[in-house]
RNA sequence: AGCCCUGUAGUGUAGCGGUAACACGCCAGCCUUUGAAGCUGAAAUCUCUGGUUCGAACCCAGGCAGGGCUGCCA
């Protein structure tokens, strides 16, 4: 596609008729403002790729701004995760590192004038009186007894607030709106909470604090931010938004929502992911199964893989629920261009090739790549014992099976062709423990100059030279489409799949893989895309699964299965 | 129930008055020393009903369906 051609989504086409129109003078300013109380996961992903993207394609800059405003529930653990996270998806703020706690002297002023102007109050009613007094959804909220103190009063008590003289929860800052707002946010919102509790930056300079609708617009504002892009559960909050800003009459930032990213067979909520750790279903926030930038980045995603995502999915108002197959799609195909070939076996079979000399090895020259030959070759050994995928070998074969079966040939990639002759059981239990088999040494590469057909192919690693490994099978974490979907008196963690994690102790890698670093990516082949986990060592590696590759084969034999 | 938002192939997006596009997925076929990748092809009467118009997915009205909002969370 080329870029006339390119459709934009709906927030650049806003930035696009604001420039036009010189609303902002054509400056774009953006923001990525996350609450530090968590790991970043992949809607998080949307909103960054969104927010620096729009910078990017703008001329603009987008800040990364820590929506601090809570500090009992916020910790520099998740500032710097964030940060972290940030940056491996390949943004950079540059010099725009800020946090809303840097504003709460210019909050606090703010309130000032607002109490000056007549337009809020300082109440004394209970968390609970609040409630009843907003009203509901249907009926009209009442003023509240305080609400008309005068301004000398308000003012008085706000200090005495600020002072730290008064208890948490018995006073609060709150706007003078409108108590019979069909707009529930502008029923005398609360601007200020009395918190006596350490912050990450201020300390304990402060025993108030602003609440979201108080901070966020006005840093905004401060920053001179054009578009404040944020998910649609603030779209209540938008003539909030602008309330304050023109009563307080500074810079007018405008507030632009977009429906927030939901995946099948996945979670995305702070809470559930919580969950997930703290009930030992998962092993922390960057486990490979989560959804979090950390676990996906653990489990061998790449920046690119999921910048593309963000580019495909698109941004738009509706809801929408993405299917996990198009995240996969994105990360193979990127996969795809840049993973070595290596072979490694994850349930190894041992093959004996009969008529091959004892104590013999032959280089097997092997592409690195496909895709891109620029990657070169690399030798592989082979020897008289090797050990194959279990998957490639049926005793009874199935139609449309073209692997390996007593008395049929398969080529082992890039070697010989090997024929079955007889298969080695265990005597107690019947299983295949052994398979005898010859090769044709005129088939060496993988080629026969007879023109044979041989529909299957196989990969194998040499028992002499493999090196043994962990692998870690990722699957996904939930069984359904969506975790929520569950029978009467269940919960949507009884979806989770018993098999999202499926460890490989014995595996079988072609020699060298042990050397791979924590993080290198590999294509195993006809399996998938493997990285070296974070935990591995030369000693003991541990590879984890990041996606398989499209198994046609697998599934027609499942169909097969259950039909 | 009040206010606000949304409704285009299975999914996600495009289309901005002239009878639907792209991607993933799915299915069918080709190719194949990865049953991968690649290549071909197939699938939506645009939530419904009226209206405006020569002409509507696009404009208007009204239904229906889905979502959000009743924290001193963000």
């Amino acid at each position: 596609m080329t870029q006339a051609e390119t459709s934009v989504d709906f927030v650049r086409g806003i930035i696009a008729d604001d420039n036009r129109s010189g609303k902002f003078g054509g400056r774009v300013v953006t923001r990525f403002p996350p609450e530090p109380n968590g790991y970043l996961h992949i809607g998080h992903a949307k909103s960054i790729c969104l927010n620096f993207g729009l910078a990017a394609d703008f001329d603009g800059v987008c800040h990364l701004r820590f929506d601090d405003t809570n500090p009992s529930r916020e910790e520099m653990e998740f500032v710097e995760s964030i940060q972290e996270d940030v940056r491996w998806l390949g943004y950079d703020w540059g010099d725009n590192l800020f946090y809303a706690s840097d504003y709460f002297g210019q909050l606090y002023e703010y309130a000032t004038k607002l109490i000056e102007n007549g337009k809020a109050y300082v109440c004394d009613l209970t968390g609970d009186e609040v409630r009843e007094y907003r009203g509901n959804l249907t009926e009209p909220g009442k003023e509240s007894p305080y609400r008309n103190r005068t301004v000398e009063e308000n003012l008085n008590l706000f200090k005495s607030m600020r002072a730290g003289f008064f208890e948490e929860g018995s006073h609060t800052l709150r706007a003078k709106i409108d108590m019979a707002a069909p707009n529930l946010n502008l029923r005398d919102p609360v601007l200020y909470r009395i918190l006596k509790q350490t912050h990450h930056r201020t300390g304990d300079e402060w025993p108030i604090y602003p609440m979201y609708d108080f901070a966020h617009g006005q840093s905004d504002s401060i920053e001179n931010v054009t578009h404040s892009v944020c998910t649609l559960e603030f779209e209540d909050h938008r003539p909030l938004y602008d309330w304050f800003l023109n009563e307080l009459d500074i810079y007018r930032s405008q507030q632009i929502e977009f429906a927030r990213l939901n995946i099948t067979h996945t979670v995305l909520s702070k809470r559930r992911l919580i969950e997930l750790i703290n009930g030992g279903y998962v092993n922390g926030w960057d486990d490979p199964r989560m959804p979090t930038i950390s676990g996906l980045r653990r489990r061998g995603y790449t920046p690119e893989a999921l910048r593309n995502f963000c580019d495909r999915i698109s941004v738009a108002r509706r809801d929408n629920t993405v299917e996990i197959a198009l995240l996969e799609h994105t990360l193979r195909d990127d996969l795809n261009k840049r993973s070595p070939r290596v072979m490694g076996v994850l349930d190894p079979l041992k093959v004996v090739i009969e008529n091959y000399p004892e104590g013999k090895v032959e280089d097997i020259i092997s592409t690195n790549n496909p895709e891109d030959l620029t990657m070169g070759e690399r030798n592989v050994p082979f020897t008289r014992v090797v050990y194959i995928e279990k998957d490639d070998f049926r005793e009874v074969p199935p139609p449309k099976f073209y692997r390996l079966s007593p008395g049929r040939e398969v080529r082992l990639k890039d070697a010989y062709y090997i024929t079955c002759n007889s298969v080695v059981k265990d005597e107690t239990t019947g299983e295949v423990i052994e398979l005898r088999c010859t090769y044709d040494p005129n088939t060496f590469g993988g080629t026969s100059a007879d023109g044979r057909k041989v529909r299957g192919t196989a990969h194998w690693v040499s028992e002499e030279y493999a090196v043994d490994a962990e692998v870690r099978v990722y699957d996904h974490l939930f069984t359904t489409l969506d975790p929520d979907d569950v029978p009467e008196g269940s919960d949507w963690k009884d979806n989770i799949n018993p098999d999202s994690m499926v460890v490989m102790e014995s595996a079988k890698l072609e020699p060298g893989l042990n050397q791979a670093k924590p993080g290198e990516r590999f294509q195993f082949l006809r399996l998938g895309y493997f990285c070296v986990d974070k935990d591995s060592t030369p000693e003991a590696p541990i590879f984890n699964r990041t996606v398989a590759l499209r198994d046609t084969w697998a599934r027609m034999d499942q169909d097969r299965k259950k039909n």
